[in-house]
DNA sequence: AATATTTATTTGACTAAGTCAAGTAAATCA
DNA sequence: TGATTTACTTGACTTAGTCAAATAAATATT
């Protein structure tokens, strides 16, 4: 379904955002280029060894208008050609040292031009504002857009905790109907987990994309010698790639080496992508209760893995 | 602070959307009209009695371009023009039906275009899409954006507390060097807040801005005939409007109500605008402690305001 | 293998988009 | 009152950008 306003706030944005190329074109950068020229000039620059062809597809020029332009770059000693072997009625067109000199030029006053217009941003409004221009991009240009950034895992830090609770809160209130006793249960989890957390027997990993939080696991101090994995959490674009196996072994891994006997967890059987990386790992279901703690009735499960078992399998 | 890679997607985004742009200036939705002259269409008919000078500063074109332009609108029978009776200098310039009927067939041909590059995409999508060019614009043009909505006071939903959390840790860690105890600690308020929560005697506001979450406060039952007024925060950029008194005021009056007959909290000394807000409030200092709970040494401090008393003053 | 068709690029021949400088007339400033 | 600024217009260009046709090589077709 498509919305009038969703399509009077899309022309109302290229109309500004034409005023804002428009005023960059009005003295390309204060060079003696066009933009188009400019535009052309910094493909050359960017990837080697193009054909006019190529070029042209990318840009979407008149062919004779970039013959012309190409013409006089080469006059100008921007650009050399050489032909192409495999088809000789195409030249391969290279930048030469003196055309690298003028795109760099062209690179640096663009950056400067628009680190002027960032001057008065503050860092959260930039951050918002390359998200959201990847946001477009992503959403009108599915496959040009670049690739997902690889997601990384690292520990926690201020802010983690609540980031984590705001998102599974809502997301299994959204994907489950569990309501806010769910929010309160973790809430509690996460803060009794860094009020007493010990670094030696204890640790919490957040995995994240772009700079974005996408994933969480912790491991906790059970007592004994039984470690608790919990607040094992993927944000819905995240799921699937395997990023939470990789957060479950990870835990594994860790808890073994601190020198426990075993990882529990509890969780619950709405949950099944959750309980089969559980059961994929190695866990075993050691007990079940029915209960309705966060609205829908669900039945709640503890799952055990023996690390000394898990090791030999692994190995 | 500004990131080269700020920079950069920022430049691959106006190179995105200058070939957007340009695709559709090529022939200009299939008009005998160029963009400029569509744009020029379109303000005279989104507004009524423009002078050229106004068009001109909107648009940063050239005025003699201008001029020929609209003598040729003129012409065709799309503007007509009167002298302003205020400055004989200057034309009134008005769009005629004709002009209006051009203008009208624009904007369709327009919202269809749009409408065809949205066909494959999802609700959810264009949603982000609105939301991020609203974002853009907001943030590179705050001048022209639509005025900041206003601030509304709602009760708690799920996710609110987790927001908190991580708002409030991350603020005060920035901004005061507190350290992850601190996070600890409010999300387990947060948590037993939620569990036992008591909808007589307890309540939670959150203050949100064009749906953005930007500030909190909760009442808790305290025990006995007190109450506790807890994780008052406002988001920096909602500082100095008045809200934090709001929000203070709404926990008095419903402490009151709800027949408390003392609402009590703790803060800490560092905390100098909220704790401003609660002198004038009426708050007494009833007891200090020094402590370093939070990794910088401060000072715990417990206010309390008696309510008859406070009801009393208010009448 | 010969012919037809398509593709890559260039050139000629324009058109009109857009610019710069100078001019006119009214408004505003000193 | 004269000087300067502002709102627009006009003359005189330049050059960005287009369309059609030409050339030469690569592919497809029979």
């Amino acid at each position: 379904m498509i919305l009038p306003e969703t399509i009077d706030t899309i022309r109302a944005f290229n109309r500004f955002y034409t005023n804002k190329i428009g005023v960059l074109a009005k003295d390309y950068l204060a060079t003696p280029y066009t933009l188009v020229e400019g535009r052309i000039l910094y493909e050359m620059g960017a990837r080697e060894r193009v054909s006019a062809t190529e070029l042209n597809r990318d840009l979407g020029l008149d062919p004779a208008y970039l013959s012309r332009i190409l013409k006089k770059f080469r006059e100008a000693g921007f650009i050399d050609s050489e032909p192409d072997p495999a088809d000789k009625r195409s030249q391969i067109l290279n930048i030469t040292d003196m055309g690298r000199e003028i795109y760099e030029t062209l690179g640096e006053r663009s950056r400067r031009q628009i680190a002027d217009d960032l001057q008065n941003v503050d860092d959260a409004s930039q951050a918002r504002l390359v998200d959201s221009m990847q946001t477009i991009r992503a959403i009108l240009d599915p496959s040009g857009a670049l690739p997902p950034p690889p997601v990384i895992i690292r520990p926690y830090r201020i802010g983690d905790m609540g980031w984590l609770i705001e998102a599974q809160a809502t997301a299994y209130a959204r994907e489950y109907g569990l309501n806010e006793k769910f929010e309160a249960l973790i809430a509690e989890v996460a803060g009794k987990f860094i009020a007493n957390f010990n670094p030696e027997r204890e640790r919490s990993w957040i995995a994240e994309r772009g700079g974005k939080r996408v994933g969480s696991v912790l491991v906790a101090d059970g007592g004994g010698d039984v470690a608790k994995l919990r607040l094992l959490y993927l944000d819905p674009e995240v799921r699937g790639l395997g990023l939470g196996r990789t957060l479950v072994e990870q835990c594994i891994k860790f808890s073994t080496l601190a020198g426990y006997k075993k990882l529990s967890l509890w969780t619950n059987d709405i949950l099944t992508a959750a309980i089969h990386i559980y059961k994929t790992a190695g866990f075993r279901l050691v007990s079940e209760e029915r209960h309705a703690m966060f609205g829908p009735e669900c039945v709640g499960q503890t799952w055990e893995l023996n690390l000394r078992e898990a090791k030999l399998s692994a190995a």
